[in-house]
DNA sequence: CTGGCTGCAAATCTTTTGCATCCTG
DNA sequence: CAGGATGCAAAAGATTTGCAGCCAG
């Protein structure tokens, strides 16, 4: 990978970062500074920048919403490949982290189990062509 | 809360549905059977069915994208309120659930706890309106 | 009559895509 | 020169908002 102005600017913005900035937030900020960037070069850049395993991408935004008809807290299996999320039954007891007691009022633990699911994994099989993504209806 | 035939279709939609819709998913389900429903109707139904404790929201979405220089895993403390997410650095060993090691090739676990932040909780205290959302930065 | 809910449309925000251009090797 | 990266613009998708009309209490 290149590594262009562009690509080490998201880097250095992101370094240290704490606030988990969406691919906008981060446009926002950089422009001030490279105002000829543009967004869609963030976009491809943060997937250059994910592939080779410098940034994470994290896919849990308190703005963003789904519905569940199942109100009692219940945790996820959530396939990485076709974003399939598949409840589980399993109730996982988790102790809040002495840590966070005093900032938190926590009311609610929810896990995720990121993976590949059994369809995905015999798709992979046969293809071979770990790279598109797909749609879990397909 | 009026049951009204869109909040009831919407619940009726819902209801058993396992495949975690967002929002327009929903409508676009709904308006094959009713023509006339709005999707702002769909979007102030479902906040409406979220107060009454008949739906819950979620905040994963494998579609939405948001980055963290961090790569290694680690977990989340949200606050329900205002948003803000803050890294938590405690180490906690989850085990993956029995039930899912057949379908699912687990790589990694994320653990997020939701709840009040610190400064939330002072702001509620002070205005006591709980209902309005906030910024996390304002 | 009044308030809440709906439908419609517009505005806003986010993400993806196509394409011309520009470096760099 | 060839390929990858950028910038720009448009398209597509998701969410919010304003407003008028409707219905039930």
């Amino acid at each position: 990978m290149k590594k262009t102005p562009q690509r080490l600017a998201i880097l250095n913005y992101l370094k240290g970062n704490k606030t988990h900035p969406s691919a906008i937030d981060i446009y926002k900020a950089i422009s001030k500074k490279f105002p000829t960037m543009s967004l869609a070069t963030v976009y491809n850049a943060l997937e250059a920048l994910r592939q080779e395993g410098l940034v994470k991408e994290l896919h849990t935004d308190p703005k963003k919403k789904r519905f569940d008809p199942e109100t009692a807290p219940h945790n996820h299996a959530i396939c990485m490949r076709c974003g399939l999320m598949q409840d589980l039954k399993t109730d996982l007891s988790i102790e809040v982290p002495a840590d966070i007691k005093d900032d938190f009022d926590v009311k609610e633990v929810q896990v995720e189990f990121y993976g590949v699911c059994k369809r995905c994994r015999k798709r992979m099989q046969k293809s071979e062509s770990l790279n598109s993504t797909v749609d879990p209806r397909s």
